[in-house]
DNA sequence: TTTTATTTTGCAACTTTGTTGCAAAGTGCT
DNA sequence: AGCACTTTGCAACAAAGTTGCAAAATAAAA
């Protein structure tokens, strides 16, 4: 696990230092998407806030993570796959979020459905997120 | 049209406010959606912000606008058609945000595609937001 | 390994955004 | 007009996010 995180860090011409490579393994260990909030949660009084706030930025540029957009206004953010690089991300999949437990995932093997616009408008990027209950939440 | 926003207001069980009327004004004269921020500029020093979020929020749990997530965490409102009412929503169209004029659209003819989840997954609601270039900006 | 150059971090100070309690003002009703 | 009730504005606060800069850490060079 090591290894891996200081790889991809290293991959993406990053120095490899203790707060990237603690925070680069809370997403590696965490099976939903984490907030801001979260990881200042999970590190304590680890690192600063403002450390938190640029090394989830210099991810998402780096193309490490990605950000997911949910209705409650909080940014959550999740690895992404291989194929996204600095500046420019392939993360074409949809986000499921739990009413229940809260944890939003990322779908990778469900296909982003067509949607038809009006004439005229054209289309970049699709975000789809459901919202309902998660496989574990619903067998309880 | 003050008019009918004052029947919307009275049909809403609301008192008829000057700061209510005229935040309602800026929807039905606006044609995208808008945020707190919107509001605030085009209401300049008339209305205190306390009073633009109370009314927002106001608006959203009686039914007459909804809240549209976005990616870049702002929230952004706009007008709910009439089968919306106090505590339940029934806004089920797409959005979409045009990347050159910022403008977002509710495409209220576009129907919602439905997604294949896994196993054990239940959806209760589906967020699509679409961005990429709008009618107008791509005919210039 | 030591030195040097570059990057990153933590701190402080600040801005922006959103919330809450409460008295004053406004609204609806008789 | 008078009264009950709701809404507003203010102030004070809390939370979230940004920026500049010196100190510390990392990477590269010697
Ligand atoms: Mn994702
Ligand atoms: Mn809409
Ligand atoms: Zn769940
Ligand atoms: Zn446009």
């Amino acid at each position: 696990m090591q290894n891996i995180v200081a790889e991809t860090l290293k991959r993406s011409q990053l120095s490899v230092t203790d707060s990237r490579k603690k925070i680069l393994e809370y997403f590696h260990h965490s099976k939903g998407a984490l907030a801001h909030a979260d990881i200042e949660r999970l590190s304590g009084e680890q690192f600063d806030r403002v450390t938190i706030y640029r090394t989830l930025q210099t991810f998402v540029e780096k193309g490490i993570i990605h950000s997911i957009p949910t209705s409650d206004n909080s940014i959550r953010y999740a690895l992404c796959k291989d194929d996204c690089a600095e500046g420019h991300h392939h993360d074409n999949h949809i986000h499921f979020v739990c009413d229940v437990c809260g944890t939003t995932f990322c779908l990778d093997h469900v296909t982003i459905p067509n949607v038809q616009l009006p004439a005229g408008f054209k289309s970049k990027q699709t975000d789809v997120i459901v919202s309902g209950i998660c496989g574990k939440c619903g067998n309880i």
